[in-house]
DNA sequence: AGGGATCATTCGTGAAGCACCAACTATTTA
DNA sequence: TAAATAGTTGGTGCTTCACGAATGATCCCT
């Protein structure tokens, strides 16, 4: 414990990251809506990428939103056959959550979509660093995910 | 194998930054309660903090919320002596909002209560990598904002 | 001076997200 | 068999937030 004897840096990105998150999420609804999703399904796509086959309750704690919700979004993704729930053959009560085909190319699709609503909000970023924020992002949300154990560390061309 | 065949940077942000947001809100919201703050309020401290002297429209443009509700979230902070409305000597009708010394002082206190939430949140990440977010992350959020005439110019410390 | 635009403010309304509770089914486990 | 777990459904209530309407103060233009 104790991790943090002194700090030199108050450095806190948690408002900087509601603050982006936000200026993105109101850019995305309106670039989403045609294509029938809605950030928080893209969230949930987006996990279910890069972690498949998990349970809806291990979905709910990955989101952190409570379970009955989660059964919600999942019911919009499964009617528009994005994802797939599947009994699980080892635990019959367990349904095993997966993106389907289609599901991730309409994932890419709205990513790609998403691309002048990305360019108006990190406009200050060259792609460079656009991509190291991707990164970063990346492992902070999934902990593991990405193997690349290079030494990215691009990044300091600032500072 | 080969890691990224398809476009070299389908890299879309937006999802994992809703994503990393939303925890960290759930965080600071227990965090923050003590203090008597929201996160919301936490990111218009910030925002005040790094180009202040702003008017209130202007801080409706930055913070993309409607005016109306930026007059509430102001008074939340000005009964607390966070903020100060002060009529501009140009222009009468308008509001600067200036973080006052007690709202400095409660926003580190602030950032420095997040450590633990931020240390659950970016557990993931080095200090090094966090302190490359936090830069990425305050770049963009003030680098695209409204080049109105304002240029704050922060050049906060070190660096 | 008059008229229109702009800033801030207040109040109200309605939609949406979300946490929480309760009950129910199917299945596993002790 | 009894208890626990995973998912589902339905309902309730709180909070956030966008939007509209009305007001007072002030600026700017003619």
């Amino acid at each position: 414990m104790s991790a943090q004897p002194l700090d030199s840096s108050e450095h806190r990105s948690g408002a900087l990251l509601d603050h982006l998150a936000r200026r993105m999420r109101l850019r995305s609804e309106s670039v989403l809506a045609p294509l029938g999703l809605r950030p928080r399904h893209l969230v949930a796509l987006t996990v279910l990428r890069a972690g498949g086959g998990t349970g809806q309750q291990a979905l709910a704690t990955i989101l952190e939103m409570d379970s009955t919700n989660i059964v919600g979004l999942l019911n919009d993704l499964e009617a528009k056959q994005l994802i797939e729930r599947r009994r699980s053959p080892e635990d019959r009560r367990r349904h095993v959550v997966e993106l389907t085909d289609n599901g991730a190319k309409r994932l890419s699709e709205a990513e790609c979509a998403l691309a002048t609503a990305e360019d108006e909000v990190l406009g200050a970023l060259d792609p460079a660093e656009r991509e190291t924020l991707y990164k970063l992002l990346s492992r902070a949300s999934t902990g593991t995910a990405v193997n690349c154990t290079e030494a990215i560390c691009v990044a300091d061309d600032a500072c």
